[in-house]
DNA sequence: TCCAATTAATTTGCGTACGATTATTTAGTA
DNA sequence: TACTAAATAATCGTACGCAAATTAATTGGA
């Protein structure tokens, strides 16, 4: 190790004018959005836990309560998740009680999922978990329904651009 | 049927006389931020796969090029990652060459992590990942920038109102 | 000096998340 | 009928992401 600056192939100079500009993460859209739903996440934690659900299978749940049976298909379609994640987020509802999972008679291809008693029963328990949220909320009413608005549309023509590949 | 009062837009109209109203998955904001996290690392992936990057670590490089030497507590708190996730997501940086990790001397329990030779070069590559990011993005840029301001504000909030646990 | 509390990173266990592959079933067609 | 192509889940391998437990180093007293 000489003191000697050892500085030789492309330098790369920490903070001088020579550096290539990066984009800084705080001006990065994708970060913000990144930080935005794992902060929803944790937000989410302490409220779902008691019922026994992670985020993504009260996602699921929501899914189930509002069409039910639903293929793996459509599930996958409605949260924008693949078979190869589903299949054992459903199996772990299943082991839990909350829905069940059944070949479609019709067409041994697709299973069908569908809530259970139980899985019917959670409905209620919901919206304290709404209401609990709404309180944690650190926005305005209005705010919350401009920026979901945006984020919508731009969710549809993220879609569009993803399926254009 | 039931045209009841519909007043509130957060109130959904149960489907059935006796069934729990439960709110509908594209009316909640987590759920579209869920969706367009999840549709802006698929975006980014044809990006990164040529420079053998995961999103993640895209981010962890935004990091290092920010700021480095950075101890893993500190990009812990700028990402908003636990270090249980920064450990190995850091070692295969390191095992790709493109960062070093070595213990503080001044401090033995904190590690120092470095992008190398190999990770500043990437840096010039980056730009390409920018340049076509913006291609896809199906967005005007001031709509753009006007999401990434709110979000932004909702971000700062959401982690006052984690930190408040 | 000693040792209990604190801090920092790692390890472990579980649950997503996705690309690629495989197995089964169905539909289409000669 | 038989043969092929398409559709649908499941499986495999790799990589996050976090809670809880663990290990190691530092700090702050009594």
């Amino acid at each position: 190790m000489t003191t000697k600056t050892e500085t030789r192939a492309t330098e790369v100079p920490a903070d001088t004018a020579g550096t290539i500009a990066v984009p800084r993460l705080d001006q990065q859209l994708c970060f913000a959005l990144y930080s935005a739903s794992g902060l929803m996440t944790k937000l989410y934690r302490p409220l779902l836990d008691p019922l026994g659900l992670t985020y993504p299978q009260y996602l699921a749940m929501l899914a189930l309560w509002q069409h039910a049976p639903s293929t793996v298909g459509e599930l996958g379609e409605a949260l924008g998740l693949d078979s190869a994640t589903l299949t054992p987020l459903l199996k772990r509802l299943e082991v839990g009680g909350l829905v069940t999972r059944r070949r479609d008679p019709a067409d041994e291809r697709r299973v069908l999922v569908e809530p259970t008693a139980k899985g019917q029963a959670l409905r209620a328990r919901i919206k304290d978990v709404s209401a609990g949220l709404a309180c944690a909320m650190p926005l305005e009413v209005e705010e919350l329904r401009s920026l979901h608005r945006t984020l919508t549309g731009f969710v549809a023509k993220l879609r569009d651009a993803a399926s254009a590949s």
